[in-house]
DNA sequence: AGGTTAATTAACCAAAAGGTTAATTAATGA
DNA sequence: TCATTAATTAACCTTTTGGTTAATTAACCT
């Protein structure tokens, strides 16, 4: 779970960069989707779609599906929510509390380790 | 509520694509830190770091406090939740259910309109 | 004032991103 | 088989990104 993971990550975040690709995952969210259904409402080129499409699929943020001529697209709600966990890791979503804590005990019980409970005062 | 947010969310989840600039979040998420011991830990320059900084800070992810000679840097906690938020509103954290229903109307009652609950069968 | 320190800005560079049009592949249907 | 359709790939272009070293700014200390 090293740099690869990383790298997973940063490609998740780089596809959710852009506003095109945003929008994109807002339209199969609802629905999945074909390529020239995604492409239809946006003023950019087919091409242009294709590789916002394929950006996507390599973050793994959407599944692609052949099916004969017409590619469809479905959203990956799991690489999503591995998204928002990596966040929530960086909130400090489990740990902030300890944090404060550490912060607060260093107030009343200076040179206290942190992450060590120490008999207050 | 139109483009400049969109800019802005583009701004969150390009600052959030680069590792090293991860990195220095998950640094600063446990306690807020000057522009020279954020460069320590990492084997590239100064001004590297200084820009990643910036990337950071005009993403509104991290809080800059002169102080004399050096800065300090904070972590922006609101602005990783509102990242969050917009995750979880794409996941469709809150709706995903209905629109299962949907797709689950439709095969009961086709012609349905989404959202529009109608008396089943 | 002069020297040191913390950090940014300037100038530059290579690679990646995001777009284009033209060409290609592959499935479909007359 | 041939034309059409859905989509991608190729080739190209411009802008952005992430890094560098050198220069600059600004605060601090004798």
């Amino acid at each position: 779970m090293v740099n690869s993971e990383e790298l997973r990550v940063s490609r998740v975040f780089k596809a959710l960069s852009d506003p095109t690709r945003r929008d994109i995952l807002k339209v199969v969210a609802r629905k999945e989707a074909s390529a020239g259904e995604l492409a239809a409402p946006f003023d950019i080129s087919a091409p242009a779609i294709s590789k916002h499409l394929k950006v996507l699929e390599s973050a793994d943020l959407v599944t692609r599906i052949r099916e004969g001529k017409t590619h469809r697209f479905q959203l990956n709600v799991e690489s999503l929510k591995n998204a928002e966990k990596t966040i929530q890791r960086l909130t400090g979503f489990w740990n902030r509390r300890l944090v404060n804590l550490d912060k607060y005990l260093e107030t009343k019980n200076p040179g206290s380790k942190p992450g060590k409970l120490t008999k207050g005062k």
